[in-house]
DNA sequence: CGGGACCTTGATTATCTTCAATGCTAGTGG
DNA sequence: CCACTAGCATTGAAGATAATCAAGGTCCCG
């Protein structure tokens, strides 16, 4: 197994991309704050990179990522792997056994994550009321639905070369959102085989895309961290019509 | 203009799309039954093929599909043309104007729609209620999610031929759950663009890859229907493990 | 210093697109 | 009834994009 517990009582590190992420989508009042950190106050479990959570043998409930990278995966039998989800933290996994036998949410880093199960609860009730953490949680639920659609875009019309510009600007996007990030710059803690399995490509010809991106001027890559010098011509290589 | 008022006042042909797709997800009480009836009362709008609804122009809420095919669609500037999800009758389009101004839902045949922002209200108050219908509209919620990550799995990681055979599948899976056909048949009225359109693919590539499919025997493609003689040889051409 | 993980490069091949043309069928109007 | 047309399916040839195969190269870490 890969999985370990190691945390004490969760404290505010272990939901502050969330409420950033919720602070972003509107006011979410401190009174709904202080009840969201209570929801959240389990033991964080830390995650080798590797399996996380399978469909198939520990169905969990939801969780907050807390710390590093974690995707939903599907896997196939003669190797082939597409990551369908990236999900940072602050994000919430709200449904990881979703999808068949051969699909699992992997950490694609070391990284930690939070039972999120009563904090779903908390916040799916606060939707039906309607209150603002209600209405930010509603949010958060349809951008993850537009990050799929984004993701069936870039995946079925555009090139190689798109779909990398597109990725990194909504990766830049996400993370300003949850403040893992300040501007022109992101940070991206995997190899190139990870951007590979979400962007449908080979390594080979990823690593390709991103040496061309370098000689335009259009990415600075080096160890983990990526400059964009030049985030108006990410957007017109990432041809930003449906955005 | 597209648009047209035909209807008179909804009868139970409207709904029985949807009543079926619910009765496949759960047993929904005839009192909830009726109140979905009376809910989904309106006119029914009538749509020639092109444009149903712009997320630009008219914003308008929560449609119901009630006959021929309807599709949420990107398009760019240079005609590139992605379909991220299609829609048969009985799926209910819960927010059409979701995606940036280059998206958009379009009718892809001749069809019908109605006015589901009332129900959709019925439907996510029952939800948050946990009554038999509220836990059928949540699963029916879950499976738009599953398709759009089957989506993404298709054109990220399965060839043209694979990617074909999977949408057949899915298709005669959601056609036999709303009545729409019956065992190894699939009813498919547009054209090979379309498909190429949800698929990823050229129009001749798609022709291609149907030819293909016809000369293996795993389908007889004629005139809008499809007949799958070999539904088990299909699965195997899906590659059907991440399912 | 050795080993492993990752990145990079070149050569070759496969898949798919594009371009261009032809055939087919149903509907239309003379 | 028959050309005429438009939309769709099909075919061939050429070319672009990306995959695969195979080999180095670099860097970090023990």
């Amino acid at each position: 197994m890969t999985n370990q517990i190691v945390g004490g009582l969760g404290d505010r590190r272990h939901t502050a991309h969330l409420e950033e992420l919720l602070a972003s989508y509107g006011n979410v009042g401190s009174a709904e704050i202080e009840r969201l950190r209570s929801t959240l106050r389990a033991s964080e479990t830390s995650h080798r990179m590797g399996m996380v959570i399978d469909s198939r043998s520990n169905a969990v409930g939801a969780r907050l990522v807390t710390r590093g990278w974690v995707a939903r995966c599907a896997v196939f039998p003669d190797g082939r792997r597409q990551i369908v989800t990236l999900n940072l933290p602050g994000d919430v996994i709200s449904d990881p056994s979703t999808g068949g036998r051969d699909m699992g949410v992997w950490a694609l880093t070391s990284a930690g994550t939070v039972d999120a199960d009563a904090f779903r609860k908390f916040a799916e009730e606060a939707a039906c009321d309607g209150s603002p953490l209600g209405r930010a949680w509603r949010k958060i639920r349809e951008a993850e639905t537009l990050r799929l659609i984004h993701q069936v875009i870039r995946l079925g019309r555009l090139t190689a070369y798109e779909r990398t510009a597109h990725l990194f600007l909504e990766l830049h996007d996400r993370q300003l959102r949850t403040g893992l990030t300040q501007a022109s710059l992101i940070h991206i803690p995997v190899t190139q085989d990870v951007l590979a399995d979400s962007l449908g490509l080979s390594t080979v010809h990823m690593n390709r895309i991103l040496q061309q991106m370098r000689r335009d001027g259009l990415i600075i890559y080096r160890g983990g961290t990526v400059v964009l010098p030049d985030v108006p011509g990410l957007e017109q290589a990432a041809r930003l019509a449906p955005a």
